[in-house]
DNA sequence: GTGATTGCAAATCTTTTGCACTAAA
DNA sequence: TTTAGTGCAAAAGATTTGCAATCAC
């Protein structure tokens, strides 16, 4: 973790230390502030939360992980950096990743004169089967 | 407008029918409640920001328009209540309509056990050309 | 008249910021 | 030691809410 830090030219605190091990556990994880905070109190960590809120905030900056926003009033940060999609849950804030292979989109109309494509967001919102 | 209000079945009060005849004016709006209360208020409509939020919501609810969340903390609201998706400009915070049939979407996978697909949404980021 | 709606101001919620204190190099 | 980072509490923004006054029916 903390040759990930500084590769990210962050010095490796030991509150930066801290939540990194906890968001890059492996898996692929998407947290808000206020979860990853708890899960760092849980954890023995003593950290405030401005300081996560500025460690994933730099952390994203430094491409460690990407901000998500699908609801409003919350941010997600997502562990996952390759291109990928995302079903969501509303009902629970779950989400589940798609590998981008895994959705082929064709077919996109040319962005307005003078722009170009930065990147391509597919969200599938998912709700609890037989609701609607 | 009065109709459209009516069969939604929200009372068509005074803000009510000068906030749907702004948004509802023939194109494929995308507003936030600010911009949406500068306009009312440019048009001489007497209005408070509480009753543009709370009309916004009641419309989104009445399935009048859509809430957007693409940036975080701030909500926009489609009037483009049909099946698209957006072209997004970050920096302006513009959107352009696409229609569904303009993007193919193949392949995509099946959702998690227990779950149904409620709709998706394809957003893609636009940014000045030659900008990265 | 009666109940829904409005406007205002205050409250709420998420996120950011200022600044004295602490820790990393 | 020097500079960056932290914590707290306060500030900032977007949105919601409580309640008396007002409007639609």
């Amino acid at each position: 973790m903390l040759l990930r830090l500084k590769q990210a030219g962050l010095r490796p605190t030991r509150q930066r230390v801290a939540l990194a091990s906890l968001m890059f556990n492996g898996e692929d994880r998407h947290l808000t502030a206020e979860q990853l905070l708890r899960e760092a109190q849980e954890a023995s960590v003593r950290v405030s939360l401005a300081t996560v809120y500025n460690a994933l905030n730099q952390f994203a900056e430094a491409g460690l992980l990407r901000e998500v926003v699908i609801e409003p009033g919350q941010s997600y940060f997502d562990t996952n950096i390759e291109d990928h999609h995302h079903f969501y849950v509303a009902d629970t804030g779950e989400f589940y990743d798609i590998p981008v292979g895994a959705v082929s989109l064709g077919n996109c109309p040319p962005p307005p004169d003078g722009m170009s494509i930065s990147r391509i967001e597919v969200i599938i919102r998912l709700e609890p089967a037989g609701k609607a």
